[in-house]
DNA sequence: CTGAAAGCGCTTACAG
DNA sequence: CTGAAAGCGCTTACAG
């Protein structure tokens, strides 16, 4: 590859001034600077990024977190990328947690070392990662959590409440008057209530909660089976997740009910399968290119104020209701 | 962080001496060694991979190029992650192709000129992704196709024939007589096509193509709809992917028909959405972590061998038929 | 067996 | 405005 110094032969000028032209800053004489951009283009010249970060003493590397690699994170770090691509920064993935055990120490001792320019967390992040991820921020590493849910971190938040608060009124104005939230307990689930519940407070309604845990295909199914019999007479479902409503639906579909004339079902997060499940899914979509997108600002924000304490203001980005035929 | 020069004086050796230590070879006194290995706990020393990399001019990168990034590709890179990260190697992931338009040209004009220890090429690959992974070859960087399909390309083969080969010979040993295939066209569906026409043949039953576009899902629905009544009175369905089968069911059930007892339907991936279909989906699982493994190996070995020519075989992995509900 | 030294390509304070 | 030079941390051929 080519280097500075081939670069100044080849123009007959000095590495100093190819530097200038290669960073576009200070002032170089326009013949020079005509020989010497001939040569960049002729030789293809780009710089050696090892070389500017030994110099430099900085990294134009940004490690990714991955706990959990699904389409819809992955649609999130996808357009990440795009921007920092664009501001010169490279993406280093590390999947952490998939087919063996989290080791979150050495993780985050080769992240103190490597000393990267930026770190970016993608959900799901459990609390050993959260509290690796302020130890980064207190050694002066920049990092942004892609899903700030919980506890005093530069994030971005997903605006839940109000994507299920529209999706409740949707179920509401279209006649429903029983409409159970399932999901998993209080504590996983409290963004998505708030806002289930905030549409039921305003229309004098009744609160359902029916827990399960979201990754039981089975238990949720059977939940679907049973959910017409129920003595609250459940006319609707908001459901935690994508996933939980086709399980419901399965369990429904088994039990010979109607979606949506007997039971609306509603999803959360808009996965590529909630079009293709019977019938499509109505859900709650994540703004996945947005949050990518606001994460990467956030970030290169930080980087460019040369670390120091985290930014005050996370950003809130907003949830949108997608009406298909499932309520 | 600590440089192996701290590490000398801490330990009271030459740099030479330590570095012998770090790179466990040559010989190095016990008493020495002691020393140094304890400096090395004590200071958290993790080599500066930026002037190993200028020195050596070798680079502990593998570039990954993601054309689409869903569950089941990132599930193989995960598996893949695991072992090259084992190996000394970090992933730099380029997501290609993904809100904006894929830019090869840039992407490979990069790659050479950055010069990654290995490229790692994720599917679904379009030709022109095909055409620059060659030029890397030949310019002597190792590289290895998660999905190789057609051509010659160091490469991991799935083997789609044999699991619709037994994903048919199932539904044939369930008393299917009208099996159909449903997907896109001769070129496209070839491997899959391959093991349905052989285990037709071999059963002196008739080859049905029913041609779709797999991503258009309301023109799947439709088919879906029409299944059952079409003059070849069907009754299973292979589709080529899980999304067509869940397309395939959405329609079968607007029509009112019952699976699998009129039609059965299998699908192909064994994606995480395919156990929520309803009935749960009778699917050809790709062996997602098989892939990875297998393709971090061949580029390993290739890298180990210093580049060269590449290896004559590619390695094929099984797929594997999970029978649910649906046929 | 172990030490002193050169040099990878870049950036940048210092001269001229 | 432009040139000569030092040094980032590492590896490694060369001495001793």
């Amino acid at each position: 590859m080519a280097t500075l110094k081939e670069l100044a032969r080849l123009s007959k000028a000095s590495i100093r001034t190819v530097a200038r032209v290669v960073h576009r800053k200070g002032y170089v004489g326009a013949k020079t600077r005509e020989r010497i951009e001939g040569a960049i283009a002729e030789l293809g010249y780009e710089p050696d990024l090892a070389a500017r970060s030994l110099r430099t003493r900085r990294s134009f590397e940004i490690a990714v977190v991955v706990p959990t690699a699904d389409e819809i994170h992955m649609d999130k770090l996808a357009a990440a990328e795009r921007q920092l691509r664009g501001a010169g920064y490279r993406l280093r993935v590390f999947f952490e947690g998939q087919g063996t055990p989290p080791e979150w120490k050495a993780l985050f001792k080769h992240l103190h070392a490597s000393k990267p320019a930026g770190v970016l967390f993608l959900p799901a992040l459990p609390p050993a990662g959260l509290e690796g991820a302020s130890g980064l921020g207190k050694a002066g590493i920049p990092y942004v959590l892609m899903d700030l849910v919980t506890g005093n971190h530069p994030g971005v938040r997903i605006d839940r409440p109000q994507g299920v608060y529209e999706a409740v009124r949707h179920l509401i104005a279209s006649g429903r008057k029983r409409i159970a939230f399932v999901g998993p307990g209080e504590a996983q689930s409290r963004s998505r209530l708030a806002g289930y519940r905030r549409a039921l407070e305003e229309a004098g309604l009744p609160a359902i909660h029916l827990e399960c845990a979201p990754e039981a295909a089975e238990e949720v199914r059977r939940l679907g089976r049973e959910l017409a019999d129920r003595p609250e007479k459940i006319d609707a479902v908001q459901a935690y997740t994508d996933q939980v409503a086709m399980g419901l639906l399965a369990g429904l579909h088994d039990a010979g009910r109607t979606v949506p004339r007997e039971i609306a079902v509603v999803g959360f997060d808009d996965r590529r399968m909630a079009m293709l499940a019977w019938p499509p899914l109505t859900t709650v979509a994540q703004p996945n290119r947005e949050v990518g997108e606001a994460a990467a600002a956030m970030l290169l924000e930080w980087i460019d104020r040369g670390g120091g304490p985290p930014p005050v203001e996370s950003r809130t980005v907003p949830t949108r209701l997608v009406i298909r035929e499932s309520g």
